[in-house]
DNA sequence: GCTGGCCGGATTGTCGGACAATCATACGAT
DNA sequence: ATCGTATGATTGTCCGACAATCCGGCCAGC
């Protein structure tokens, strides 16, 4: 007869202190914006040594609980940005050795949806930041970097427009590996740039005349397009993403 | 005439260690399951104090990019588990005053599509984790508690079982909010468990044949149940998620 | 050969104290 | 009112220290 006894787990102060302070923002007991108290001040209440105040804080810093402004070294509450937290998801998936075609089949499923509730919901301030990108990619697609940087920051405003924060933050890590996979590409594809602009074009007019079918159509379109764009470029599609 | 200066960034010597080390580890150069050197090692190497490095390493550990196995104090290199970086992502949601209407939006455009990939891609080791989580769920569900953690486990299988890691990742902050949301509604409509119940077994037959088309429409209908249980008990869907 | 116990060294978690650089703020000068 | 300036608070970094614990190897015994 075998007794199973749980594992014990002395878990570090450090975490424990992040633990308590996460808790109080979650909890909102400390509201955005709010300062922290100073380290010493923490240390002494928690009644732990500054160090290990000061290692808890870099836990919930890296989480986006804490941050400070720039150019300021005071502690304040935040609520996270998106992306600031998609980051770790998009390196978490590097590091999974996702391939192109993950990628494409999640664009796939996720954008077409996107682009039909933002034609419902968009507001005008939405419609005017799409247009901006829009033309901002028309305008300036000859650097690599700042095409696929606009490429994203499109598909960021259609997000936006839903003003669904789920689906937003959902498509996140996936403009991050957006990035280099467009990267690899679109220097390949001549074509390329001008199939996205008039992409662009298309979705901005249908999200304008609020035409949510429209839109996930042209959205459809376009991810197919980013496909065919790698097997002219001749990319494996099961090949991992640098 | 303004001349416009770019903002002056002194990053502390902590962060910069960690982004080092991280770089270390994206580009592969420390693999996955590999040690760590040790604390004062690593203080030698870069010329700065252990505390500094210590620091940093709480940075990464919390990324998900180092960890310790349970019961060590060795620090070893770790592809972060999307529960882990999940985590920070609900939270994020959680502070932004997600509604239940948003979590049941994206739910609405996600899952359908994933049963469909998974019942194309699912192995035969996708399908019996699949079978066992529904039985599981079918057995013990009179504590809510392990009600709402079995239903979240099965859209978890669905996601592994698509073999797509961004949208198994995409999926999984969605599910981290899908606990609060079911745990508020399911005590109150008395119907709510046999009807996952069901609607599991239907997906998993479904996933079985392979029948794409019955997995996406069953979670469909599943999905649709999921908000008639907030109207039958009468919670308003733009209710921020607790 | 394998099992189990034992020991020394290595590593981590935590502590105390220290100091320069920078920031916040109130005060005074123009 | 705007601009320096002084003062105190706060952070970033450092040093040194110690207990608890873990790792790895050695050794006895079966």
């Amino acid at each position: 007869m075998s007794v199973a006894f749980d594992q014990i787990l002395l878990v570090p102060g450090y975490r424990k202190v992040a633990a308590i302070i996460a808790e109080r923002i979650l909890s909102r007991e400390l509201r955005e914006g709010e300062r922290l108290p100073s380290e010493t001040e923490l240390a002494r209440q928690f009644g732990v040594n500054r160090s290990t105040v000061r290692e808890a804080l870099r836990e919930l810093e890296s989480g986006g609980l804490l941050e400070r402004r720039p150019g300021s070294k005071l502690m304040t509450v935040s609520r996270p940005q998106h992306r600031a937290v998609a980051k770790d998801v998009s390196r978490a998936l590097a590091l999974h050795d996702v391939t192109f075609f993950e990628v494409w089949e999640a664009l796939t499923q996720l954008e077409p949806p996107m682009a039909e509730i933002a034609a419902r919901n968009r507001s005008q301030a939405d419609l005017d930041s799409l247009t901006v990108v829009c033309q901002r990619f028309a305008e300036q697609n000859t650097e690599t970097e700042k095409a696929v940087h606009h490429a994203a920051e499109f598909f960021r405003c259609v997000g936006r427009a839903t003003h669904n924060q789920v689906l937003g933050l959902a498509q996140e890590p996936l403009l991050h590996l957006l990035g280099p996979s467009l990267r690899v590409m679109i220097d390949k594809v001549p074509q390329a740039r001008a199939r996205i602009a008039a992409a662009q074009r298309r979705m901005l007019e249908a999200i304008a005349k609020q035409d949510a079918e429209a839109a996930r159509g042209w959205m459809a379109k376009h991810i197919r397009d980013f496909r065919k764009g790698y097997e002219v470029a001749d990319i494996a599609l099961d090949c991992r993403i640098a």
